[in-house]
RNA sequence: GGGCCCAUAGCUCAGCGGUGAGAGCGACUCCCUCAUAAGGAGCAGGUCGCAGGUUCAAAUCCUGCUGGGCCUACCA
């Protein structure tokens, strides 16, 4: 099996913030799971550079045009580096040629297929907000809506357009069709209500008059065969999908890879992708995405996140603190998928101490611990019947994997830490219930001292696994103390209970979450 | 204006017609000592937003109200 995920590509206006990380952390998870899985697994992201937009950005911050998109991109991608998210494929819509060539592709196809015609868009240009509104969007149908004293100038243009109102029942189909296409599926009804009020063409070039010059070129992406127009957002950004499947260059690629299995996406631009990217694809002859997965947004200690306010968080910095896999940790089990979350530092602290340091932490330390003491470091292999209490824990470990599973397939982040959460804390109990320091000191109970150490250490092979595409650092740490080599391809198909290699030599017990002293003055 | 979602223990949420309303976290009490001053057990008496209605029975269905959020198309 193939899987390809994608995020939204990014606006390099500004450096990234926690805002744009749920999404990232969130598709690599996926990414990981399914590398796990065994399947062939393809992942891609970027930045979409092309807007005017991004120009002006440099402007503002006296730079160069490149120069400016050069360091946005580095930031990016060493944004995602540090929070362990890892692309394969990482697209800059301005810089990379194949990305320009996929463009005019798609859009030479649509032309082919007779849906894209010249046509004048007419709208009201605001100089000071440099963007065009509708005559509905202005203030008494005259003023800016954002400069009130400001009567914005009436233009028309010729510009190509996209006939998307021939692909409303289609798009209807589609979504009667499968009924998973958008996640989560309240967004559904949304789009289903956008389709039934009817569909209207959308322009999809710019007069290259009107966009700024850059060494010598006008910025964005020509429009094929006619040197007046650059390609306008949809056909330049939506686009990258393509590239990084292939599109044009590589046919057998594109058939391999295309369609996309998921395209991640905030819930601002559900539309886009549930609409508009589908159909632009159709009218190139191409398959649709399989399925939109639509998340919510995050706010900032109950505030929303703006760069006006400056109540940002740069990701790198929370990092630095606490590592990558306890800010995925926290992102994924605190701010569930479908909804808008909240990020809070110091239910970040708490989750930290509370689930990582104290029950996952310690449970693989006091496991490794008593491994090596009692046991000499080798992990002992269960030959003694099982016990009610080793039944117990074998069921709610393979409930958890179960349920871990099932999650992960329904974008359920939270729901999947959950589950296997549920076997951390049975595992602690279990090491209660058991005492196995007490079985140690009886020379009667070597056998069961035996049974109980070698099924905590299964529960913790098992978490080691369950646990790789939140947390992979951690979970690495985690197998290399346990004597076991990293998670890899197919493993997730093996989490069978009772599986853990025979003579396995445990390493040192150090703490995979150290805990912090949160009171600690140097800090 | 039209459409949609949410409001349950201090906090985050699950339950979505039927035994006495649940989980995790925090607080408190107790137990243990393998372990990262970690772990386990007990304990929370919450008008299930408000007001009506349907039903043998409602947090769970219907109506209205209040509060919060979202969609209603070319900034992405």
């Amino acid at each position: 099996m193939k899987y390809y995920v994608t995020t939204a590509i990014d606006y390099p206006n500004a450096a990234p913030h926690i805002g744009h990380s749920y999404e990232k952390i969130a598709a690599d998870t996926i990414a990981r799971y399914h590398r796990l899985r065994g399947d062939d697994t393809f992942f891609c992201m970027g930045v979409d550079e092309n807007s005017q937009h991004v120009p002006r950005a440099a402007d503002a911050n006296r730079a160069g045009v490149i120069e400016w998109v050069d360091r946005m991109a580095a930031a990016f991608q060493g944004t995602w580096a540090a929070l362990d998210v890892r692309p394969d494929r990482f697209i800059r819509t301005a810089i990379d040629t194949d990305h320009a060539r996929a463009s005019q592709e798609l859009f030479r196809r649509a032309q082919a297929g007779g849906d894209i015609y010249k046509g004048t868009y007419t709208g009201y240009y605001c100089h000071n907000c440099n963007t065009f509104y509708e005559q509905g969007d202005l203030t008494d149908g005259k003023a800016c809506p954002n400069h009130p004293t400001i009567a914005p100038e009436y233009l028309e243009e010729e510009n190509y357009f996209f006939a998307l109102s021939r692909y409303t029942d289609r798009l209807i189909d589609l979504l009667d069709a499968n009924p998973d296409f958008i996640m989560p599926r309240v967004w559904g009804a949304e789009i289903r209500a956008l389709l039934q009020r009817g569909l209207r063409d959308f322009s999809v070039s710019r007069p290259v008059k009107s966009a700024r010059v850059v060494d010598g070129k006008p910025w964005g992406i020509p429009v094929p065969g006619d040197p007046e127009h650059v390609l306008y957002v949809w056909f330049d950004a939506l686009t990258n999908y393509a590239t990084a499947a292939g599109l044009p260059d590589d046919a057998n690629r594109f058939a391999d890879w295309w369609p996309a299995d998921a395209h991640v996406v905030g819930k601002d631009i559900t539309r886009f992708h549930c609409v508009y990217w589908p159909a632009m694809l159709m009218a190139a002859g191409l398959e649709v995405p399989r399925q939109v997965a639509v998340h919510g947004f995050m706010t900032l200690e109950g505030q929303r996140i703006s760069k006006t306010t400056g109540n940002i968080i740069d990701p790198v910095e929370l990092v630095d603190e606490w590592g990558a896999d306890a800010v995925r940790y926290y992102l994924l089990r605190d701010v569930a998928f479908d909804r808008d979350g909240d990020f809070v530092r110091a239910n970040l602290a708490q989750r930290y101490v509370s689930d990582l340091a104290n029950d996952l932490g310690n449970l693989l330390n006091r496991a490794v611990s008593m491994i090596g003491r009692y046991r000499d470091g080798v992990v002992p292999t269960a030959t003694a019947p099982e016990a009610p209490t080793d039944a117990e824990l074998r069921t709610v470990a393979e409930a958890a994997v179960a349920g871990t599973t099932d999650c992960l397939e329904a974008w359920d982040f939270d729901g999947a830490l959950d589950a296997s959460w549920s076997l951390v804390r049975r595992a602690n109990q279990y090491v209660d219930e058991n005492q196995p320091w007490k079985l140690a000191r009886d020379p009667d109970a070597d056998g069961r001292l035996s049974v109980v150490l070698g099924t905590v250490a299964e529960a913790l092979r098992l978490l080691s696994t369950l646990l790789a595409p939140v947390m992979p650092t951690a979970c690495a740490k985690m197998r290399d103390q346990l004597g076991l080599p990293m998670a890899a391809g197919g493993d997730w198909l093996d989490l069978t209970w009772g599986r853990f290699p025979p003579g396995t030599k445990v390493g040192a017990p150090v703490p995979v979450f150290p805990r912090k002293d949160l009171t600690d003055p140097a800090r």
